[in-house]
DNA sequence: AGCACGCCGACT
DNA sequence: GTCGGCGTGCTC
């Protein structure tokens, strides 16, 4: 092989900073190889798939030159925009191209499994079938496939719809010649006639609709719209349109968000073929959605967070749902933000992307008050939804219960006995607790860095022995007293919920007490048939922001919220804009029953400005001053951050990484780099962690600063002797 | 990330 | 005497 031959520059799914060096496969023209391909290669003694990311003169540098043992497929699986944004997510978040490849691949794909056939299949009774009929046993499932498929054949969406495990019987008959299988045909209706039926479009929703339309190229809004002023219609009218223009459109939705309700809505007002992409999905069928994207068929797809990296080759429209929710943010691996990328894939496809949310992101609606976005409002309710009243409720020196209070249990009490149902939510737990005076209300702050504005808690370190600054490193012994009250009754916040649920179940021991969690809600549909067992009759569910959305509870009367301190004066930044984004959310919830609701704020700070600004104000209000005050104590939006993370079984490796990476981070301009500290959970499964946080209002700054030292941090000697990772635009500090 | 290689403790 | 613990180093 001459050194001026081309080689196959691969990315491998490896966390390693560069690309491999290899020959083309036996019978391959390098020449003829198109970057985006997967191909087949040796490493080491193992194989693996990679991704050709480009053609070039072999590295000087690189081992024996050893040659790829195949391509997997005759095209490039990403191309075009896709790859093109791809490669933009491996320079953002300073990953190695070959993760980023391998996490934009659906897991079949990314195997090297062939592409999935995308035909849509029907069955359909032959004569023989229709003859032999009366002759199945009644009642099997034979019998009624059979039956089904004897007014008409039916498509395998559709057989999946009606009859539980309906394949071992289409098996069963088909081996007796009785169905068959056949290619069927896609039926498109006509799109604006169902859509058109029943959308009486509201001023502010028309307006919205017109704004998405008449947008040419890449258009970003913010779809600003209160609970039940009625977005999803607005997302369908924009689709419908999409479609009716030939474009294939993408939505995105939280994981709690894509339920079977919201499907069949799609499918009934779209009258296309909606494909969903979701963690619930098999390898295989997450395969066929991709694939069926990548050939044009699918014209719809609606899925979570890993949905962003469907291909649209003829792309109009991309919806992101809730996008303040936090789980578009990947919490491993590359550390991606779906809802970000989906505006960069917006951007290099040049389609409008529609950001909706009744409590939009503060990231987001600073970009709608810069003019980054076109901000619709809705701010209209459907139907005669009454907003609840909301009742704070002080519980200094009060007796608490497994954190609730007298006035809470006796409003349950009350509101169980006059045949309402109650919720408790818990806000997220802290995983860092800061220290509490349940008489006074005082809260650990630190010395240096807290301003009469802004208070910096202390988180609880040290079994509780001592407090830290999680910003200026600065660590003091617990108090044993309240310096403002001399009180005795210092309690880390956070704990004291854990019984919650048997407390409550002790004490309304006649009715049922559900428990929503995220364990028992990951089998799907576990909350609609719990909610449908509850029914209308007196209850209590208990659980975290997953209950925030989904089933109306049309008996619900009263919501108490724990946790509320938690919120207030936890040393995550971001604990505040979650904690309003859950009360309105909350506040929807109890304002959509028959009945006027009534929501219950449990807290040591009733006259706290957040709590007064978000009752008195809304949401609005409170983003206003909580954008304010970003902008004073230098967070984002106004700043952007990367955190570097590091953990490892010794205690010292973590640190002694973080040390030498904070020299080859050093430089000149106006990157600030603080740390390394003791993650606010410094130790997890047995690992101590630590990390290193890094700071700067300007994000080329920060990204220049990032670019130039990554290859010197793969090079640390210290890096080998801890598991570490970089996380641009973190979204938990810990 | 895997996987091999390598050098010290309790087992058939 | 060997199986296996995980520390260290390497992968075109």
């Amino acid at each position: 092989m001459s050194a001026s031959a081309l080689v196959l520059k691969v990315a491998l799914p490896l966390p390693l900073p560069w690309l491999f060096d290899y020959a083309p496969p036996p019978g391959v023209e390098a020449a003829r190889v198109l970057p985006g391909q997967r191909v087949r290669v040796p490493l080491g003694t193992r194989e693996l798939i990679g991704v050709v990311d480009s053609l070039g003169a072999a590295d000087p540098h690189a081992a024996e030159l050893r040659q790829a043992q195949a391509l997997c497929d005759d095209v490039p699986l990403l191309d075009g925009e896709l790859l093109a944004s791809l490669r933009w997510l491996a320079r953002y978040t300073h990953a190695p191209a070959g993760e980023v490849y391998a996490t934009a691949l659906p897991a079949a794909l990314r195997r090297g499994e062939p592409l999935p056939d995308t035909r849509t299949w029907a069955w359909r009774l032959t004569e023989a079938g229709a003859t032999a009929l009366a002759g199945l046993r009644k009642g099997t499932r034979p019998r009624r496939l059979a039956e089904l498929l004897h007014s008409g054949d039916r498509d395998e969406d559709a057989l999946d719809q009606a009859i539980d495990d309906w394949r071992i019987g289409a098996r069963a008959l088909a081996k007796r010649g009785l169905v068959e299988r056949v290619a069927s045909v896609v039926q498109m209706r006509g799109v604006g006639d169902s859509l058109a039926s029943g959308f009486a479009p509201n001023a502010e929703q028309r307006a919205a609709v017109d704004g998405i339309d008449k947008a040419s190229g890449f258009a970003p809004f913010l779809l600003d719209g209160v609970t039940g002023s009625g977005k999803t219609e607005v997302y369908l009218q924009a689709i419908a349109a999409c479609l009716a223009r030939g474009r294939q459109a993408l939505v995105l939705v939280p994981e709690i968000g894509l339920t079977p309700q919201l499907l069949a809505r799609f499918r009934a007002r779209l009258g296309v073929a909606v494909h969903a992409s979701h963690s619930g999905l098999s390898d295989g069928e997450r395969a066929r959605v991709w694939t069926a994207a990548w050939r044009g068929e699918a014209r719809v797809v609606v899925g979570t967070r890993s949905a962003v990296f469907t291909p649209l080759p003829e792309a109009g429209l991309i919806v992101v749902d809730e996008e303040h929710d936090t789980s578009y943010k990947q919490q491993d691996g590359i550390r991606y933000h779906a809802r970000d990328f989906a505006l960069v894939r917006g951007k290099a496809l040049d389609v409008a992307v529609v950001l909706g949310s009744a409590t939009p992101s503060l990231e987001s609606l600073h970009n709608a008050n810069e003019g980054r976005y076109r901000h619709l409002r809705l701010t209209r309710r459907a139907g005669a939804a009454r907003p609840p009243q909301v009742r704070v409720v002080d519980v200094r020196k009060r007796p608490l219960q497994a954190g609730l209070s007298p006035q809470a249990l006796d409003a349950m009490r009350a509101a169980l006995d006059a045949g309402g149902q109650v919720l408790v939510f818990k806000n997220r737990r802290g995983y860092a607790p800061v220290l509490l005076c349940h008489d006074c209300g005082w809260s650990a702050q630190c010395r240096r860095c807290s301003t009469p504005e802004h208070g910096r808690p202390m988180t609880v370190h040290a079994a509780g022995r001592r407090l830290q600054c999680h910003h200026c490193g600065a660590r003091q012994i617990r108090p044993d007293a309240c310096p403002d009250c001399a009180s005795l009754a210092l309690q880390p916040q956070g704990v004291g919920t854990e019984r919650l649920e048997e407390l409550l179940a002790e004490r309304f021991a006649q009715v049922p007490v559900l428990r929503i969690d995220s364990a028992s809600t990951r089998r799907k549909d576990a909350l609609e048939q719990a909610l449908a067992k509850l029914g209308d009759t007196p209850g209590i569910l208990v659980g975290t922001q997953m209950l925030a959305k989904g089933h109306d509870l049309a008996n619900l009367t009263l919501v108490c919220v724990v946790g509320v301190d938690e919120g207030l004066f936890s040393a995550d930044f971001r604990a505040r804009e979650k904690l309003a984004q859950l009360l309105i959310q909350v506040a929807g919830r109890a304002g959509r029953a028959a009945r006027a609701g009534e929501v219950l704020l449990q807290t040591h700070h009733p006259e706290h400005p957040m709590l007064q600004t978000l009752i008195a104000g809304g949401y609005h209000a409170f983003a206003d001053a909580e954008l304010a005050e970003r902008a004073a104590a230098d967070l984002p939006p106004f700043a952007h951050l990367a955190l570097l993370r590091a953990e490892a079984r010794h205690a010292d490796a973590p640190m002694a990484f973080l040390h030498a990476a904070r020299q080859a981070l050093a430089g000149e301009d106006s990157v600030s780099v603080d740390g390394p500290f003791p993650a606010p959970m410094p130790r997890r499964a047995g690992l101590h962690r630590a990390q290193l946080l890094l700071s700067s209002a300007s994000r080329r700054a920060l990204q220049t600063r990032l670019g130039l030292a990554m290859p010197a941090l793969h090079a640390l000697p210290e890096a080998r002797r801890t598991r570490w990772s970089l996380d641009v635009d973190p979204v938990d500090l810990y």
